[in-house]
DNA sequence: CGGCCTGTTGATGCGACTCAATTCAGGTGG
DNA sequence: CCACCTGAATTGAGTCGCATCAACAGGCCG
């Protein structure tokens, strides 16, 4: 057995705040699952009979064309739900899930959750502020997809990854790319030859350094005016 | 005193099924607020006091970039919420509303519709199944802006407005378009010119005839390769 | 070593946006 | 009733962003 599963549900945020009984339940329902690195967890379209937390590694929830192109709707992190929205509403998972790396979760099947969700007020308001949270980000991607271009996608990225690593945005400042260049063009609606040449052109501008994956803040100001539109 | 605002609760999706009680408390607590063509019921990034009910006219929720460039992520027809989602998490409106006819709505001031959220299970349950299809609406626009080229996002539109209004989609069938083509192309992403370009290829191609803003369906086989990215 | 994946760079073409001119419809006022 | 105005819609010409195709460099691993 896991080493007490409800101190890692406890930390979880949709469960943040549960009575013990009900972390209990939970700890009982949830099926530990592994997947190995580029492997599908669910299917697009598919029915869904529950839905996982991430645990350790890294998955992407995409949407595929007939063409074999990919759009990266999410990346889950771990310690985040995923698949969650599908057990409430239409039944079907909207995205595929695919791990990126060798991943540990849990899996909560659809009945068993839903049989708590009904029983547990607190858990159904951690859920209604989960979906709310999803609902903002896909707001804003969506916001950013039809009115900004490449560039500007880009920079308000390389903002957001400087503050959530550093919690500030400042000249000098540095940090690693989570996922290859790759994964990060199909996450921000390109590809990634586009990708490569707007890298080269903020660092030939002077805004960015890039090392491999490492990407330093030279011009803040800057960067923040591309973000927001203006023209470069 | 409206006749009965009860009756017209009962109507709305997010309250089906409420006990007797619950939808008096909502109807008393509910503020009718009217607003002529063309304004604005609440702002984007303001602080959200509560939420409406769109009884009758048309409205449309947007984004707007700095340059002027408008994306409307949404049309809200009557019997439609908007603004749920705000009240719950980030307590700021994600988009602007704006009327496109004149409006009669009912208002939900925040406090007293989370009040009756903790106590009312069943409300939890409608505005997480709520919440669901707005997400599953987002997943779906998403996916289309990323993936798909402004003909395929046209004839999706096309057949869904065709599928609704008739139940089917068939040859012969004929629909009005519910907003101003520049409208349908904002909410398309793409703008009046493009729309009214790729309205006139199909026109040529035979797929559909178009006559002021009524449409009608002539080969639906080739609507439907079209919306799946079949290039023509 | 050779194969594979990731990333970079160049040449080219297409889709869609921009700008501008024109037509058309609906509404208003003389 | 017609003249006028305004916003919507259409059409053309020009431009730009970005995807596509192709070639190639570097790192990793069997």
């Amino acid at each position: 057995m896991i080493p007490d599963k409800k101190d890692i549900l406890r930390r979880i945020y949709l469960f943040s705040g549960l009575a013990e009984n009900d972390l209990e339940t939970l700890a009982q329902v949830a099926i530990p699952r592994v997947f190995p690195r580029d492997s599908h967890i669910f299917w697009e379209g598919r029915e869904a009979h529950g839905f996982y937390i991430l645990l350790k590694g890294q998955v992407k929830l995409v949407k595929s064309s007939p063409e074999g192109k990919e759009f990266i709707m999410r990346l889950v992190r771990p310690g985040e739900t995923f698949g969650e929205a599908a057990v409430l509403a239409e039944g079907q998972y909207p995205a595929s899930a695919i791990t990126l790396e060798n991943c540990q979760t849990l899996f909560f099947p659809k009945v068993d959750f839903l049989n708590l969700l009904a029983s547990s007020p607190r858990l159904a308001r951690n859920m209604l502020a989960t979906m709310s949270h999803l609902l903002f980000h896909l707001t804003r991607q969506l916001e950013d997809l039809s009115l900004k271009e490449v560039s500007a996608r880009l920079a308000k990225y390389l903002l957001e990854r400087c503050q959530e690593i550093h919690g500030r945005v400042e000249e000098g400042l540095s940090f690693n790319l989570p996922v290859t260049k790759t994964h990060l063009a199909a996450y921000l609606g390109t590809i990634s030859e586009t990708l490569s040449r707007t890298l080269t052109r903020f660092k030939t501008l002077g805004v960015i350094q890039v090392e491999k994956s490492r990407i330093t803040i030279k011009n803040p100001e800057q960067l923040k005016k591309i973000s927001r539109g203006i023209k470069i």
